[in-house]
RNA sequence: GGGGAGAUUCCCGAGUGGUCAAAGGGGGCAGACUGUAAAUCUGUUGGCUAAGCCUUCGAAGGUUCAAAUCCUUCUCUCCCCA
């Protein structure tokens, strides 16, 4: 194992506000300052791309995986098809067995770049591999005899779906899960399994059939949810969530999230989603007032180089400070420096008949509809160019460009270039 | 298998023949105040060629001048009994 720490792993990750529960803390300890431990956690491909709460989890690996430990990125394509009912009031959506390739595909690519996967220092391995061709009964005779249907219905997660209903299949992904951890120790000797809070009950279950099938201790280490102080949905925009693709969300998006983080949450996220030191974070967040913007343009500039490389995080900060510094000082910026914005390209010709700012405002995707452009002119939330535009009839045209481009805003933060052809 | 309850707009949840694009709350958006923060206050929140018209109250039919509301069938959910 390389670099021994000098400290503790396990304190780094708890000073960082990575630990929640932890089933032996003493003996997971002591595990991982003696020995190269593998450790996994699981990613279910339900979407197209990860978000910002498998971010935490990834940065979770990455702690362990820089304290010389090995980490395994599960990708449950297996475990996806079933549907996991924590935390969830209603039953998930069925998703075609082909859709969930597709997802996972999508999420090995974006898992690779965040943990170190050369030389075997870390695996990524998919669920489906030993779910999908599952018996039935002979599951049902080595596994599903170590289950206990009275306990699990005292965990909270089927307990809070009793009342509104759970179906069998449901019922059965913490088994599946539970055997992933099995089959992980057996196959690769993993003893560590981690995720969210709300993760705890399947990871426990795992834990125990461990004990129970092979009479081996393994741990379970949570992470608390990530959530906002002011109740927001972490990783929520008004689009809806916080994706790492830049298709899905663009860099600039991405960046201005986290500018636009409140106060109180700057100095937790810089502990979970940064690798910067910890007094180094205490000395960024030791400031108050519009100081605090500082640590929040820091935060905003070193998530966003992870999740979308430098030169991406660059252009959105540059972006950024040109949008808003255009509105107060006028031209502080030059030609390229708003790059980052989102645009779309208009040709001249159009312009010069001109084009309505209900209309320009729906195709720049600042407004959903005509209705909601509308209402956002006539409520004075429009901007073009540098003017207030506040009559619905008002017609943009080639004058109001500078530099070929024509910068339009919806409330006070939302930018979308217009680039004339 | 039997009996009961229910499905309403982004979410929760009122609404039992016209006064319903549908109360109230949440969320969202916008304005004021600020620091691209929070809290607070105000406005707004189906779509459109905006007077007016069109689509929406699980699905399909039907009754009626008129249906979210009444009838029929269907789908799904929950509860109780077996």
């Amino acid at each position: 194992m390389r670099g021994v720490p000098r400290r503790s792993v396990f304190d780094t990750l708890k000073q960082r506000g990575f630990v929640s529960q932890c089933s032996n803390e003493e003996g997971l300890r002591k595990l991982l300052d003696t020995e190269k431990v593998t450790f996994y956690i699981g990613f279910d491909p339900t979407a197209e791309s990860l978000h910002v709460g498998h971010l935490q989890q990834l940065m979770f690996m990455a702690h362990l995986q820089r304290a010389g430990h090995r980490p395994i990125a599960l990708v449950g394509g297996g475990t996806t098809r079933i549907g996991d009912p924590t935390g969830r009031t209603e039953s998930r959506k069925i998703l075609p067995v082909e859709t969930i390739a597709a997802n996972a595909e999508l999420f090995r690519g974006q898992i690779a770049r965040f943990l170190d996967f050369t030389e075997g220092r870390a695996l990524m391995l998919d669920n489906a591999e030993w779910l999908a061709p599952l018996n039935y009964i002979e599951f049902l005779r080595d596994i599903g005899k170590h289950f206990s249907v009275n306990r699990m219905l005292s965990f909270e997660t089927y307990k809070m779906r009793l009342e509104t209903g759970l179906s069998f299949i449901e019922f059965n992904y913490q088994i599946l899960q539970s055997y992933d951890y099995l089959v992980l120790y057996r196959t690769h000797g993993c003893r560590l399994q981690m995720g969210g809070d709300d993760q705890w009950g399947n990871i426990v279950a795992g834990m125990d059939l461990i004990r129970r099938v092979e009479g081996v201790e393994a741990f379970a280490l949570t992470s608390p949810l990530v959530t906002r102080s002011d109740g927001k949905k972490m990783g929520k925009t008004e689009q809806g969530a916080l994706f790492l693709d830049p298709a899905m969300t663009g860099p600039y998006e991405f960046y201005q999230y986290w500018v636009n983080v409140p106060d109180a949450d700057v100095e937790q996220f810089l502990f979970r989603f940064t690798f910067l030191p910890v007094p180094e974070i205490r000395d960024l967040c030791a400031v108050k007032d519009q100081r605090i913007n500082d640590a929040k343009r820091r935060l905003a500039m070193e998530i966003t180089t992870l999740v979308h490389g430098e030169p991406a995080a660059r252009g959105a900060a540059e972006a950024s400070r040109a949008a808003f510094s255009a509105s107060d000082e006028g031209t502080a910026a030059g030609p390229g420096a708003l790059s980052g914005v989102p645009s779309i390209e208009v040709p001249r010709e159009e312009l010069v008949k001109g084009i309505g700012v209900v209309d320009l405002f729906v195709r720049s995707t600042l407004c959903a509809t005509k209705s909601d452009a509308r209402r956002l002119v006539s409520q004075g939330g429009a901007s073009v160019g540098r003017k207030n535009v506040t009559d619905i009839e008002t017609v943009v045209t080639e004058s109001d460009a500078e530099n070929g481009v024509i910068l339009l805003r919806a409330g006070k933060k939302r930018y979308f270039r217009i680039i004339v052809t």
